[in-house]
DNA sequence: CAATGATAAAATGTGTACACTTTTGCCGCA
DNA sequence: TGCGGCAAAAGTGTACACATTTTATCATTG
């Protein structure tokens, strides 16, 4: 009898190494601009700063340069590439393709109960975040994490790796990526929140087309958005 | 006077490391599909083979995981991952979006002078390739290099990083790679070739939107002509 | 005979030493 | 002062040894 429980097929990588590890908070810390742009990383001094041996910190570099997310020069070691605006611009253009074409995908291989279930939660977090009750304060991160998982949802249904790798290099250039959308105004907050809900309709109404279409305008959105805001920063430099 | 020649901006990298080199030639097997998908790759074996050490090595494959090209398991080492049918049409379709965008940013931001002509020489060498006089066996090859260096341009053109970082990733499917276009009828390789020459007519004239819209339209022409000769293939296999 | 558990072999992860390259700093020299 | 050029220092690349984990083998047991 004894059954043993058998551990979820989806857990068995409670172990994990120092290079995964290192891999990831590099990863994390490079997105959140942690790095200066063009600064070079000291091996030595960053395993000392990390607390760790000099090996598995080079583990984890060589697969983030692999990534893109850092340079390397054979003697010279790696740098943080700088990007240029064109190269911002560049990013939400593909960003929009993909992230249309993962909404395609999305609806037509359907959303299991579960994904069902998380969108739902994730647009229900953005009326909460967006509602008058909300302090303005609260409101940017709680509206980031919504708008995270929501996209999430989205890269899982399509069920394509490679689609969530491209996804992930057009979100390499910090200025993309999702945490940065919630730096904009409220009313281009609320219409995207809007777009969010058609985009879910058209995937549960298995419209593969329609829901391409509105998550690509929906990202040029973004773009735009965020081109306006960063004019009124410039704007606000010039003072 | 001993004017030193400078050595050209491009070429200041006469010394690559071996991690380089191997990340090189394991990168074009993977491509080449010298190693059967789902295998795994035995360190110290692969390193005998290569005659290296197993350092330089693990940085190469540790760079190649990073590309998406193996597959990394914490203490189970790399492997090659394994693409399913709806994997690799997918490629087809995330390439055709991004090799979309690279011709619209090509025709956005022109040609040099340079790139014009080796657009022109490829286009002459597909002619060359497609020609009656060209024996069928040549055939193959010659077309495929031409297809190669008519892309390339395109990818240089564009002058982006990420969209030429997408395209890698987009082709990491051994059967979507350039080299393999050839394998198909001749009469699709001739309707390929008139439409470089529309996609190239799109750019000289600066006509981003049909530049994009013809490029689209090709790769995935490139889609439906392979999968119909997977399925003739299919087809001779059972017999 | 199948299932199980101990044990050995093999494979991967990490620490460290050292070779080679690049960078830095210094000194003589015009 | 400015400019090579040389030597020391710093930094990266590679080799190898060892620790840890996985995999294979095989005897034991019910």
């Amino acid at each position: 009898m004894s059954e043993t429980v058998i551990s979820p097929a989806s857990s068995p990588r409670s172990a994990s190494t120092q290079s995964r590890l290192l891999a990831e908070r590099l990863r994390q810390a490079l997105l959140d601009g942690a790095f200066p742009a063009g600064s070079r990383l000291n091996e030595v001094h960053l395993a000392r700063t990390l607390e760790v041996s000099r090996t598995p910190l080079r583990a984890a570099l060589q697969t983030l340069a692999g990534e893109g997310l850092l340079h390397h020069t054979p003697n010279r070691g790696f740098t943080v590439p700088e990007q240029s605006l064109s190269a911002i611009v560049d990013a939400y253009e593909m960003r929009a393709l993909a992230e249309g074409l993962a909404a395609r995908l999305a609806a037509e291989r359907g959303l299991s109960d579960a994904l069902r279930q998380r969108m739902e939660d994730a647009l229900a977090d953005g009326d909460r975040a967006l509602a008058p009750e909300t302090a303005d304060d609260a409101r940017r991160g709680l509206y980031a994490e919504a708008n995270a998982a929501f996209h999430a949802v989205i890269h899982e249904a399509a069920q394509s790796q490679l689609v969530r790798d491209v996804l992930r290099i057009c979100q390499r250039v910090p200025q993309t990526s999702a945490h940065n959308i919630v730096a904009f105004d409220l009313d281009d907050v609320r219409q995207r929140h809007a777009a969010h809900r058609q985009i879910y309709e058209a995937i549960i109404c298995r419209e593969p087309r329609e829901a391409e279409r509105l998550m690509r305008q929906h990202v040029l959105a973004v773009k735009l958005s965020m081109a306006r805001w960063f004019g009124q920063q410039r704007a606000g430099d010039a003072n």
